[in-house]
DNA sequence: CTGAAAGCGCTTACAG
DNA sequence: CTGAAAGCGCTTACAG
């Protein structure tokens, strides 16, 4: 038997109502009482029922995440950094975060459904963006609040953090045609994602800039897992025409390709340059150590927690839009004059 | 407004306790009005809500874990295939889980206590055992439902899942030790973790079963991280007489371990061996690829959230321990002799 | 500043 | 088989 705000009022001899609001902090409660009624709640580990509290504040005080369906892995290391990013936030500000994955397409509509229909939660962080998204498309339409990492093209207006590396993909590329590498080869994912759409295109702009040629067939969609940058990347070296570097959508197909260069009997750094984009942790401890394009992943998810609080607390949000810049981390993948060494 | 109970009934023309319990799917409801009672709940889009079920009931049908405080990553492979297997359990029976993290072992206490105040959760799963657990004391003087990874000594019965792999072990100390390696070290972990304990057991077991002699300082604890396991490796092969075989009390400490050998100068699986422990994903893509004892961590998860849902259901829970036994998978890492090479 | 009372949306004994 | 009613534990307009 837990303790309710009936047994806490009953104990000081006042009302529930007193109780309720003096732990809530309203000033119309005198202080002397307030001090007596936070004492004795903490004394009788007295926590406000959930669901009471939610029944008749019609919140749920709880934030959802459902892992895409697209991602095979639940535990690709982007996503547990994403996480722990938005847990962090999410508990410091007294919200929960409800987390699930779905395996079909159909069950992750069916878990957003749910979810909404339910009064489960407040409202959505999403992730992989596609160019059309049914997640945007339905939730704006249930009024219900999220925001995203990446902006979709539906022409729906929501807060968003985005991720801007036209310049530091330029440097990438100079950086690996200045250690002699010149046959640029992109290892991306689907085509529809939002991600995929933008880091191809800094690819091409960066290569074009460098006066670089980059054949059709070197261009190569996957499902950005080890195992698609893997299959990506021995499918190039087994080409007539193999190319000497391989820039991946992600660090997890990077890791792939990686593998594949070593397997087919090349040094990577030497023979072959391999680069990530994330800059998930192991990317650090990777053989040889992935260049990348480090995103502060686990801040971004802070940030975008930051932003749907803020929306759901009535306040007018000022910035609806935030931009982050990668920052390039050169390491052996990618050659051996290594320059900036500022590494953790 | 999302549809409530109220307004499908109303459609309807019935009660609302007729739309409950045909809903819920009893049988004191004319199979003909229960058709006509879920078309029209599904076509209205209506799902009970959830606050209000909870604070009638008095159940919150959720689950907790809470990543103990002890290990410093959130996104430690381990936990991200514990959660994900929990995850897909628990949403299968219609449960939700409530993840968190804590910093300090402060904080920790703090969510058990808040969540079971609050009554956000109807129990507790446990990880990374302790020989003696607050958890364990705690959970069970309150009454709380839980099971665990693990079992404490603190006198107190609770279902649990436990590794054996003494045998397993003696295969693996065989296999390197066949393979021309003598000089047996072990990377533990805190010593206070039941898993620790069990697993230097194993090893103290093996390399006495295997005549090999063990010196005092060749057992070290870390905090079974990969930069852990990398700095006591480097300990050890700085030191004068170093080992030519690491055994670690993981993966993730085996992974440092391999860096470490690698800066050294060494070629692992020929001058050194190195072994972990778990079999995570990205043992096999290690450099080289990792020995280990690998567990199915998913698999458990979802067996103890499974164990846990039968205590709740008040069904008498027949099985209280359940023991799992590793799968000795050898690879590069501790020799060139790979046999058993049934790999995914 | 404080108290008595209504109501959030369900579920379920209690009558019929 | 069905309906009217109570109550889970809160929060909060409404009186005083």
């Amino acid at each position: 038997m837990p303790t309710t705000i009936r047994d806490v009022a009953k104990k000081l001899n006042i009302s529930v109502y007193t109780v309720s609001r003096a732990l809530d902090g309203y000033d119309d409660v005198a202080e002397q009482t307030r001090e007596r009624v936070i004492q004795t709640a903490n004394k009788m580990g007295y926590a406000p029922n959930r669901a009471a509290r939610q029944l008749r504040r019609q919140k749920a005080e709880t934030i959802g995440f459902i892992i895409p369906s697209i991602s095979k892995r639940f535990n690709e290391p982007f996503f547990t950094e994403f996480v722990s990013g938005l847990g962090e936030e999410l508990s410091s500000r007294n919200f929960d975060l409800l987390v699930s994955n779905a395996k079909t397409d159909d069950a992750e509509r069916q878990l957003y459904h749910r979810w909404v229909n339910s009064r489960k939660v407040d409202g959505f962080i999403l992730n992989r963006i596609r160019r059309h998204d049914w997640r945007v498309s339905f939730l704006s339409q249930w009024g219900i609040p999220f925001v995203a990492l990446g902006k979709s093209e539906d022409g729906i207006e929501y807060p968003y953090v985005r991720i801007d590396a036209a310049d530091e993909y330029l440097d990438l590329v100079n950086h690996v045609q200045k250690n002699g590498f010149s046959q640029f080869a992109f290892i991306g994912g689907p085509t529809d994602l939002v991600n995929q759409i933008d880091r191809l295109k800094w690819f091409r702009f960066a290569t074009k800039k460098c006066g670089l040629e980059v054949p059709r067939d070197y261009i190569i969609s996957t499902d950005m897992t080890s195992r698609g940058g893997y299959e990506a990347t021995s499918a190039l070296l087994n080409s007539r025409t193999p190319p000497d570097a391989i820039l991946c959508v992600n660090d997890e197909a990077a890791f792939g390709a990686l593998h594949a260069a070593r397997e087919h009997g090349l040094t990577v750094g030497t023979d072959i340059a391999v680069a990530g984009f994330d800059g998930i942790q192991d990317s650090l401890h990777a053989e040889p150590p992935l260049t990348t394009l480090d995103i502060p992943v686990a801040d971004i998810a802070r940030q975008l927690a930051g932003m749907l609080l803020e929306t759901l607390s009535e306040r007018p949000l000022e910035l609806t839009e935030i931009v982050i810049r990668p920052k390039l981390l050169t390491r052996a993948s990618t050659g051996k004059q290594v320059n900036r060494s500022v590494d953790q």
